[in-house]
DNA sequence: TGACAATAGTCGTTTTAACGACTATATTAG
DNA sequence: CTAATATAGTCGTTAAAACGACTATTGTCA
């Protein structure tokens, strides 16, 4: 992978700007790491949003959310929570009820099965996570986390 | 979005690991830089794919590329650059030409209107990149960049 | 109260991505 | 020299994502 970079940058021209080059080794690194968790999804035919809404919605047990609110927390657009939330549904792994109060909404919550699914994940990215980045050291994390946090401030 | 994040850390629990907080945090971060370069993709109706192809053909050209070759310096799977450079062949951006020598190989080459589409990015891409990251400075941005390439190294 | 606006979610359609199978050409080994 | 293997690219199909329009329910205010 850093090899590739090289070539690329080899071939055309070194960055334009240094912006540029940060920009581009975020997203590719940001890359190298989503593929790791993908991979770790695939054998368990579970997507990274799907991945996702599970985590978001163990973190809300016992209690539920409205799809607004699970689309608010994830980084997708609230159309396509319903269908994703129709797939999960329908392998047991979420419920949704409406709620009384305020009858629009719709209460999600997530099922023993997808807490178990969860749980079978847990360890997996905690160790690929500690794979790819645990030879940074703790100090280098910190750091890093704190420059991320900073841009994120920024640009996000 | 960091108050989103830290929404989200509140909610649930505070990061089992320092790795799984950097993880995170590259991931989001990195979705960040990418909407906003996306957002400048979109009046011209071009995906980020099909951007990232023409700059690597602007990068060969005069020459041209194998598919294959596009495929290697790109992230994405062999198969799917077939219709990814259909749709900039019938808009003109590129054309395409079976090689002589090796018959099974399809040189792409970058138009002189796919070369203006893209020069009509350049700019806005560097201010973009510039208003995001260049806040941090030349040393911190060296240092990240620094940081960025030694995960890659491991994780890529 | 009754019209109007805002909000929650769903649905229809188009575009892309993902995965595997397939064809054609080239290379290599016996 | 031929059979087997590898490589380049394409195609078919299914699954997701993107975008906009639509329905139902609630809230607001004249």
């Amino acid at each position: 992978m850093v090899r590739r970079l090289q070539a690329e940058i080899r071939q055309t021209k070194p960055f334009a700007t240094l912006e540029a080059e940060a920009y581009l080794n975020l997203l590719r690194t940001a890359d190298a790491l989503f593929r790791g968790g993908e991979a770790l999804l695939k054998p368990l035919q579970l997507s990274p949003p799907q991945y996702n809404v599970l985590r978001i919605l163990r973190g809300a047990y016992p209690g539920g959310l409205a799809c607004r609110e699970v689309a608010e927390r994830l980084l997708t657009k609230d159309p396509d929570i319903t269908r994703l939330m129709d797939r999960l549904e329908h392998r047991g792994l979420i419920t949704r009820a409406r709620n009384q109060k305020d009858r629009r909404v719709i209460t999600t919550r997530i099922t023993p099965d997808g807490q178990q699914l969860l749980k079978q994940l847990d360890k997996p990215m905690l160790e690929m996570q500690e794979q790819q980045l645990g030879h940074l050291g703790q100090r280098k994390l910190r750091y890093l986390i704190n420059l991320l946090e900073t841009v994120r401030q920024k640009a996000g």
